[in-house]
RNA sequence: GCGAGAGUGGCGGAACGGCAGACGCGCCGGACUUAGGAUCCGGUGCCGCAAGGCGUGGGGGUUCAAGUCCCCCCUCUCGCACCA
């Protein structure tokens, strides 16, 4: 062995090597349990990989890698998310076709994995912007279709000027668009195509009982969902026969203390019932309404406004006509568009009425007989009164009651409502995965036939977004125009394309059996390696990614595709790595470090280990390269340990008992917090280890010591414990090995140390044998000449024994 | 405003309610070397010459014992934004 660790010249011969063997291919032996890790696939950007970006990936390298040794069959792919607005918008940017540039980035990314030694099976890499990928994609939308679960829709949607197409509601951050967040969002009517993912509200609701994600996301994911109980009931409008107003409230049992209504400005109601004298007011007010940014609209800090539309709605409880008010904090995307407002009861309410100098009834009292305050809405649960037939009741009950006699009386129902949206999934833009549907004038809405499928996304040079609202795919003759697929006749395309969320909503499906054609996946393959058995990625995709996939899954659940209802039971989430000056690394602030440079300097393997060092997995931390220094260094005392180990012949040895203590309690450890995902503390307890191991002699570390930690390390240190294996005697390579065994008798300490307290100060520390009694252990701690000292002549008040830990005497 | 998470040496971070600061970076001292971002040995929370004392954002509490559990407050990060 060289006299000094050299890794460019260990790196680049094992990269090749393993390359040439196929190392990394999955292997299906029936004997062995299955294990599928995947990382939430990237879109492959121009910028290639940061050293932020392998925090995800080398971790996840390390559990496939150890799994693989600890006898699973592993798959571990990769693929490419790269239909979607950032390659299009970078194609626009760069003048470059993402027909070209795609496959240039991906290669870049696949390039720099492989750099770093990220063990991925290649004959599996996927790309959602093929054919052969997006044909499965449309077919999983017209199994939607043929659902129910696909429809078109007329939708005020919001539409953002710099990308010239329309955003999903989720795609509308603070009033402004993902994408530009500097950019104010207005609204566009246009037919859409929509995903009823609210039909699955309950389920993607009650079915994050079964997962072991974050807590943090599960919240996420059950506030977005928002599921509320409440009630549907109708109002009739006074002087307009046939009109009413139903609205949704979660406190129906208020409703005695309704005194007046609120339209959202939007409301269809609006301009059938305002009243002549107040129909100008009011339209200067749905006008204004519409035209404000939603920066401004959604302000908490801003003061409610509104207008009344001069019209009365009937409550039948208190038989009083209310006024009908609109106002722009009622939203006409949540429940109906509008509420009744129990201003008592309901703090917005409650402000709005003081402001417009409405009635405040109070319909609810505190349980505790205290009286209800007249500064602020009692939102709280208590008892009705001033309610009829209510009077008395505890909300519960009156809730029900309520519930009860709308249904008797047809003008409501108990209900669900919920805060999710229908997923809107057209996009009008050129580069996504065109929707296999066909226009015909004498069958309408046709789907294309599986035999048919993929519809090809045509190749174009000016796929710019029209501006139009439509795609730039309604430029193509060829697309467009077509035969009907029912009569024959001809027919016109659908030319929007789906959103980017389709195609990750089923990817880590095809990773099971990438070449199939038969198929989305070959059934077998498919409930042989699904669900996945660890996913992990960045906590950003907590509602929309997550929550589209496990539509999906259940969408194909229900069809009898698959038999599992949740495609990912565990979740983990790796920390954000800021640049070292705490920001965010990207291209515009140049304070990115790729792994380019790092493998170059320090190479592949100290960039892995520090990756893993620099902090817990699930915590974000700063990037710091010093600390890439310390690893390369520790590895290089790895290579003094094995080098003087093989140049003095790989000595079976004959270790000391402590030693052999030493390399079974280091394997217990590292086991531990691999399987734990803690590997800042496993390689912490690595480099204990070495500390330990290299003060002695090759004799009497011996073979055990050696080779279990050469093993252990070979999961986060590839290519040098490659060279240190075969340096060690081995032929195969060292990925193909086990993982190393302990013997639980082995880690077992003989004596151990045990603290004696004095009214909880440390005074003495003991060394006793593993085995001895609790009387023995007392008695040293008691005759302790430390403890004397400090009991100052008192007695013991009493003495606390914790087992093999500490003896604690009070005074 | 609501919700979630986090505050520990100069720095990254360890620590089933039981010796706070493992491991690493940095720094200090030494050894060996004619340059190599080398290696090895020792030291390194703060105050103190010492015995000893003080220390996990601040303040209370529970406990023989609190970084860890409970209450109040401060700061930071992330998520959500009037959800009827």
């Amino acid at each position: 062995m060289d006299e000094r660790y050299d890794p460019k010249k260990i790196e680049p011969k094992w990269r090749e090597e393993w390359e040439q063997c196929d190392l990394y291919r999955t292997r299906e032996d029936p004997g062995r349990p299955k294990f599928y890790g995947l990382e939430m696939f990237p879109y492959p950007s121009g910028d290639g990989l940061s050293v932020g970006h392998l925090h995800n990936y080398v971790p996840c390298d390390v559990i496939g890698r150890y799994k693989r040794m600890a006898g699973f069959n592993v798959l571990h792919a990769m693929g490419w998310d790269a239909f979607g607005l950032p390659a299009e918008n970078d194609a626009i940017l760069k003048k470059l076709h993402p027909k070209q540039t795609v496959p240039r980035y991906a290669a870049n990314f696949k390039r720099q994995l492989k750099l770093v030694g990220c063990a991925y099976d290649w004959s599996r890499e996927i790309n959602s912007s093929s054919p052969e990928y997006y044909k499965w994609t449309q077919w999983f939308f017209l199994l939607l279709y043929k659902r129910g679960l696909a429809y078109r829709a007329l939708g005020s949607q919001w539409w953002c000027e710099k990308c010239r197409t329309i955003l999903a509601n989720e795609q509308v951050v603070n009033g402004c668009c993902w994408r530009h967040e500097d950019t104010p969002v207005s609204k566009k009517d246009l037919e859409q195509w929509f995903f009823k993912i609210t039909a699955y509200a309950d389920r993607l609701l009650s079915d994050l009982e079964l997962v072991d994600w974050p807590e943090p996301i599960k919240l996420m994911q059950r506030n977005w969902i928002g599921r509320s109980e409440g009630a549907e009931i109708a109002f009739a409008v006074a002087g307009h026969p046939g009109k009413e107003v139903r609205f949704f409230t979660t406190r129906p049992d208020t409703v005695f203390g309704v005194s007046f209504m609120v339209l959202a400005p939007e409301h269809p109601l609006v301009a059938q019932i305002t009243s002549p004298e107040r129909r100008a007011e009011v339209e200067a007010y749905v006008a204004q309404a519409r035209r404000q940014s939603d920066i401004e609209r959604l302000s908490t800090v801003k003061e409610k406004t509104g207008v009344f539309t001069g019209a009365y709605a009937h409550n039948p409880f208190s038989g009083k006509d209310v006024p009908i008010w609109i106002a722009d904090y009622v939203l006409m995307g949540y429940g109906t568009g509008a509420i009744m407002a129990a201003p008592g009861e309901d703090q917005r309410d409650f402000e709005f009425a003081r402001k417009y100098g409405l009635e405040i009834p109070i319909v609810t009292a505190p349980a505790d007989g205290s009286t209800a305050p007249t500064d602020r809405a009692f939102t709280e649960h208590g008892i009705a009164v001033n309610s009829g037939f209510l009077n008395g009741m505890r909300t519960a009950a009156a809730i029900a009651a309520v519930c009860q006699y709308v249904e008797q009386h047809g003008i409501g129902k108990a209900t669900v409502s919920y805060r999710i949206r229908d997923w809107l999934i057209s996009r009008q833009r050129y580069w996504g995965c065109p929707i296999p549907i066909v226009y015909c004038p004498k069958d309408g809405i046709v789907a294309v036939p599986d035999d048919q499928l993929p519809v090809t996304l045509p190749d174009m040079t000016d796929y710019q977004p029209s501006g139009t609202g439509r795609s730039p795919l309604a430029n193509v003759p060829e697309f467009v125009n077509t035969t009907c697929p029912t009569c024959g006749g001809p027919a016109e395309r659908e030319t929007d394309t789906l959103d980017g969320f389709a195609c990750s909503s089923w990817y880590f499906l095809r990773f099971a059996s990438p070449h199939y054609d038969r198929g989305p996946f070959e059934p077998q393959a498919g409930n042989y390696w699904l669900p996945v058995d660890l996913y992990v990625g960045g906590a950003e995709h907590a509602v929309m990614h997550l929550l589209y996939a496990r539509m999906w899954t259940k969408v194909m659940y229900d069809a009898g595709l698959i038999n599992f209802v949740e495609p990912f039971p565990v979740l983990r989430n790796q920390g954000m790595i800021w640049a070292a000056d705490g920001q965010k690394m990207s291209k515009s602030k140049g304070n990115v470090v790729t792994p380019d440079a790092m493998v170059e300097k320090y190479g592949a393997d100290a960039l892995r280990l520090w990756e893993l060092f620099m902090g817990p997995f699930e915590e974000a931390t700063n990037w710091n390269e010093e600390g890439v220094v310390g690893t390369a260094r520790y590895l290089a005392r790895v290579w003094n340990l094995v080098r003087r180990f093989v140049e003095a012949g790989c000595p079976e040895g004959r270790p000391a008992v402590e030693t052999l203590r030493r390399a079974h309690k280091t394997v217990a450890t590292v086991t531990d917090h691999v399987e734990r995902m803690r590997f800042n503390t496993a390689l912490a307890a690595l480099m204990d280890q070495l500390n330990y191991l290299q003060r002695l002699t090759p004799a009497e570390q011996g073979r055990f010591a050696i080779e279990s930690y050469v093993l252990m390390l070979a999961a986060m240190a590839p290519f040098v414990c490659e060279e240190f294996w075969r340096e060690l005697g081995h032929t195969g390579s060292i990925h193909l090995e086990s993982w190393p065994r302990f013997d639980t008798e082995l880690t077992r300490d003989e004596t151990l140390t045990v603290v004696v307290q004095v009214n909880g100060k440390v005074r003495d520390r003991l060394e006793v044998p593993a085995d001895a009694g609790e009387a023995a252990v007392r008695e040293m701690a008691l005759r302790s000449a430390a403890v004397a000292r400090h009991l100052d002549g008192k007695s013991p008040r009493k003495v606390i024994y914790v087992p093999g830990k500490l003896v604690s005497i009070v005074a």
